[in-house]
DNA sequence: CGCTTCTTTGAGTTTGATCAACAATGGTGG
DNA sequence: CCACCATTGTTGATCAAACTCAAAGAAGCG
């Protein structure tokens, strides 16, 4: 089942959330899920569009995302962004705080869609998670963590734009596939052009005439906000530029 | 005083070192030299070029790098290189493995010229930082990593091809100057232009073409391997590209 | 000195940016 | 339900930043 985009609020009991076996704190929710739903302290639903979290702030919380779409970023004073990464349902928003405790974000995280979060306290989640022999999850975390971020840095930096936009459309469909949010080659795709231009190095322009030689070459669809995949093998082609 | 480019062996005690109290291991030298000298299982020459780790190796120990310099990046199947980061003397080769332990490489790194490598057991040298107090520190470290890793990301995503050679040689300016490795404006600057262009996604040729426009505007002079930034205001200018 | 590796320069090309106009789309209030 | 407006997406024409290819100079090194 797909979450219809950033329309779902959380279940009472982390028991019931259907996401959160597939996330990195997964194994503890399984294990003791009444834990998790005492640490909760709130649940938040946030518009589309608003900043949840802006650069410098010093969080005390740490947030999953429940439902619907963000992104983080920075930007520039002459008003060019650059999209870090987009955070799907199940992710939590700010993994650096759960490594390193808090610190001033060098980054701003907004709104997509409407999104519904959980808030925690920052220390009884850490602890929760480094207690019971969960370090473990908590470094492999940070592992995809920066591998993810070199891998991005190396797209941006040697790719063309096709290369670039093929690399993030299966990015995008492997992470929601991992969370049971894909439906065979359909999934959510909330993302504007704009975004898919900040994110990539590219612009808006120059993403829409990529997107519709992709169309026309038959190797994706996108229409009202969902991807469809129709041709896997040409797309990773493109990605690897082979 | 600068390091004449990869040519000085270690001291025989941490002691004695003259860069440990600038890095990230600083207090715990200054504290317990001995220590540390314990920990130290090897001291490596390594010569210019030489490859030190391969992507997907899982290095059970951390190396500091001495004196040279080295760079981490990852090669595309189709030959193209994105130099993922440069490190210099006082540098942890593999920061990552400190946080979260050891784990594949996502990269490769290479010996840029020749360098001296201090190994310490992984395990050993992690207790030693997270031991008395100084967790702050590691998460210190980790913070200044993610943040320089997202700014690296913004230059090469927004920057035009002057910003992203300004950004670059202010940030080394920055890093030496904190180990003490300038005099005054003037500091070791071993890459090829090659390198420079493999680490901000352009040609050599057009890594040439800004560097001479930049030397004719008179803002830096760079001459066998020595840089010396002539005019910082218009260098601070080309990076902020105000 | 001779060889190789770097750097520099020129000419021509390409990728992706800019500018501008217009077509869809979607949400809002009447 | 429709008219209206604000976003978003699409397309064309033109432009510029950065790439490619190629060849000649410097520099470094045994």
């Amino acid at each position: 089942m797909i979450t219809p985009i950033g329309a779902l609020a959380p279940p009472v009991s982390c028991a019931e959330c259907r996401l959160a076996p597939f996330t990195m704190y997964g194994p503890t929710v399984c294990s003791a899920p009444a834990m998790l739903t005492n640490l909760r302290r709130e649940i938040l639903c946030i518009s589309a569009q608003r900043t949840l979290l802006r650069e410098g702030d010093i969080p005390e919380s740490i947030y999953t995302l429940y439902s619907g779409w963000a992104f983080r970023y920075r930007q520039l004073t002459d008003g060019r962004r650059q999209i870090l990464s987009f955070l799907i349902p199940g992710d939590i928003v700010t993994p650096e705080v759960l490594c390193f405790g808090s610190f001033a974000l060098p980054f701003s995280v907004k709104a997509l869609t409407t999104v519904y979060l959980c808030r925690f306290e920052r220390e009884q989640f850490r602890e929760m998670l480094t207690s019971e022999l969960q370090e473990k999850r908590v470094a492999e975390m940070g592992e995809h963590f920066v591998t993810n971020m070199y891998r991005r840095l190396t797209d941006v930096g040697c790719r063309s734009a096709a290369g670039r936009l093929a690399q993030l459309i299966l990015e995008l469909e492997f992470r929601l596939k991992q969370r049971m949010l894909t439906r065979g080659n359909v999934f959510d795709f909330p993302m504007r052009q704009e975004h898919l231009a900040d994110a990539l190095g590219l612009t808006t322009v120059y993403i829409n005439r990529t997107l519709s030689s992709f169309r026309k070459g038959g190797v994706i669809e996108l229409e009202r906000q969902k991807m469809t995949i129709r041709d896997m093998g040409a797309l990773r082609a493109i990605a690897e530029e082979e």
